[in-house]
RNA sequence: GCACCCGUAGCUCAGCUGGAUAGAGCGCUGCCCUCCGAAGGCAGAGGCCAGGGGUUCGAAUCCCUUCGGGUGCGCCA
């Protein structure tokens, strides 16, 4: 874990409660509450003395007094029943800053090795704003994991094996029974060229999907394909080759207009060779057994509240589901990466799913040293607090939810008057980021697992709590910084003057906590929150000094630089949301 | 029925390893551009943190319970 000012000042408070004879996790540090008392506080005193039967305010003095010889200190004061509040030298302020190149570069790799298993598009399914949380958050948390130091492999997990396959192979069979795939005695070669295109695929799914639902024999025939399919049926598998190109070349463009990247292409489909070896292997170590003609694992334990079903690795009908496919896929992770941690980024409706899986894995042994996490999340909504629709009550295309937000920001540049005179080139740029940004950090700034609602022209906006604000803001101290170039004013040593300089600076040192935090929780709305009080401290900074016109050049010097980092840490902030500045807006 | 997630300002949401006076954005009121980008800043009004019990010196936070909303519960993914 990379220092900051919040744990090198921990680590003198808990020093202090040593020398008291106290456990140092007393002596966590956090930001103040009050902050005309101090910059931070430390509340262990009252814990402490709870538990050693002490006074807490004479508990406190001792702290005190012992704080009080620290040079870093320029204040240490006691409130309230106990609380220890500190305020910082301002040189330590700056001297910190002047530092601060080692926090606000991304880590070598030490840290351990993790999976991030997200975005879960099918094969032959339009990606839909079903995937757009898991794609966003996924990534976002790739981007703070790989920077803090973790070796981090995402993957994108297409769902390309289970009976959607069955369904599809099923209806192009009723529509183009002539195709070699259907005949039993053709043996091949199967033609190159697909015959269907992804526009094809997204068409007929919806279709078969309806039709398995509403009959059963269709049900029946598609359960059937499937479990050829996977038994190896040539032309099938030749078909379904097909439907998997076709895809992915549709998938990887949907992903790089949504900044979304991928270490890893691989498939449920991949670890089929897997799944015959790891049947036999659970059933000869009896972990696995038949049940009503299924086979199953049984996954209770005592302590849970209520029954748990079993994880089911094979249908009567012998085919496999996608909890074969995901304990597959653990083996494969653990024989290839054998990570120390993964993360499976999906939606919390599938949390039992994945409780099921892990725990049948962990039973067979095949974790290895990895710990198997859901990082789930709650859904989108529309204004009406259901799962987001299209106004006719479809599912709304990821493509085209993009586009809305292209087409959302560019009136608003209209609207601000902005890139009149830009290259066209330059406003359709810019329109995009904007729009991406929007998307993304509504979505990211709020807590994951709660549903969010989406308002498309609330997100857009310039103001308050939104991407392109801080967008806006980046820019700004961009165009600062462009005019100090011209004007040959240089940034010089950082000095901590005024309130809103040590304001800004404490914001600024917050960015380790803030990224360590996000990962310690999995939630990169924290990373959110960091980013947009680091933009509002600028702006007071930025209103209340006015730094071209300073006659003082090492006054000025000094805010330029305080400018210049403030920058970088935004920058690196909305980075690691996926969230690009563009130069002027 | 059982389990999980959630209920915080008019609206949208943070805060939840217990700590002082519960925060932000939008909206509302009033100020601030002859000066670096006002998409901004400053100040203000607005809350029995769903209700009720309990633990604690101290509860939005932990436990129990009621109500309200969402989701899931063996052969879909």
């Amino acid at each position: 874990m990379r220092p900051s000012l919040l744990t090198d000042l921990t680590a003198k408070v808990r020093a202090a409660f040593v020398a008291e004879g106290l456990d140092p996790a007393f002596g966590r540090v956090q930001i103040s509450d009050r902050p005309e008392l101090g910059q931070f506080q430390s509340n262990g005193a009252l814990a402490a003395a709870k538990a050693a039967k002490m006074n807490p305010l004479s508990l406190a003095s001792q702290i005190q007094t012992r704080l009080e010889t620290d040079e870093w200190f320029s204040n240490v004061s006691i409130t309230g029943p106990g609380f220890i509040n500190i305020k910082l030298m301002d040189w330590v302020l700056a001297q910190a800053l002047a530092a601060s190149d080692a926090i606000l570069a991304p880590a070598a790799a030490t840290r351990g090795k993790v999976v991030v298993d997200f975005g879960g598009p099918n094969v032959a399914k339009a990606m839909h704003v079903g995937h757009l949380r898991s794609s966003i958050i996924g990534d976002a948390l790739q981007r703070h994991l790989k920077f803090a130091g973790f070796d981090t492999k995402s993957d994108v997990h297409l769902g390309d094996w289970g009976k959607p396959m069955g369904m599809l192979i099923t209806e192009v069979k009723l529509r183009r029974p002539e195709l070699p795939y259907f005949d039993p005695a053709f043996t091949g070669p199967y033609p190159v060229e697909p015959p269907v295109t992804m526009e094809d695929l997204e068409t007929l799914y919806p279709i078969a999907a309806a039709a398995s639902k509403a009959d059963p024999v269709r049900d029946e025939e598609a359960r059937t394909a499937t479990a050829e399919l996977q038994q190896g049926r040539a032309g099938y598998r030749a078909l379904w080759r097909h439907f998997i190109d076709v895809s992915i070349a549709g998938i990887k463009r949907e992903f790089a207009s949504l900044g979304v990247y991928f270490d890893l292409w691989k498939g449920e489909a991949d670890v089929d060779p897997l799944i015959g070896p790891m049947l036999t292997d659970l059933k000869a170590r009896g972990i696995a057994e038949l049940d009503d003609g299924a086979l199953i694992v049984r996954v209770g334990e005592p302590s849970d509240k209520k029954e748990m079903p079993p994880l089911m690795l094979v249908k009567r009908d012998g085919g496999v589901l996608y909890e074969t496919t995901d304990v597959a896929t653990i083996i494969d992770r653990v024989k290839s990466l054998d990570p120390d941690l993964v993360l499976y980024v999906v939606d919390q409706r599938q949390h039992e799913h994945f409780e099921k899986v892990f725990r049948g894995a962990i039973k067979a042994g095949y974790a290895g040293k990895a710990v198997l996490e859901h990082v789930g999340f709650g859904t989108m909504n529309g204004a009406d607090g259901k799962p987001f629709k299209t106004r006719a009550g479809g599912v709304l295309k990821l493509y085209d939810l993009i586009e809305m937000a292209k087409a959302e920001a560019e009136k608003r540049l209209v609207e601000a008057g902005i890139g009149a005179d830009y290259p066209p080139e330059e406003r359709a740029t810019v329109a995009r980021q904007v729009g991406l940004a929007a998307i993304k950090f509504a979505d990211l700034s709020n807590y994951r697992l709660t549903n969010y609602i989406f308002d498309l022209e609330r997100f857009t906006k310039f103001e308050g709590k939104t991407g392109p604000y801080l967008q806006y803001a980046a820019v700004r101290v961009k165009s600062l910084l462009r005019k100090a170039m011209e004007e040959q004013a240089r940034p010089g040593a950082i000095a901590i003057t005024a309130a809103e300089e040590r304001d800004l600076a404490l914001a600024i040192l917050r960015f380790p906590d803030a990224l360590e935090e996000t990962i310690k929780v999995r939630a990169p709305n924290v990373m959110c929150d960091y980013a947009y009080t680091l933009a509002q401290r600028f702006s007071s900074f930025y209103a209340a000094h006015h730094i071209m016109s300073e006659s003082d050049t090492a006054l000025r010097a000094s805010r330029l630089a305080l400018a210049a980092l403030t920058l970088r840490a935004l920058e690196t902030a909305l980075e690691l949301l996926g969230i690009e500045v563009p130069e002027r807006m």
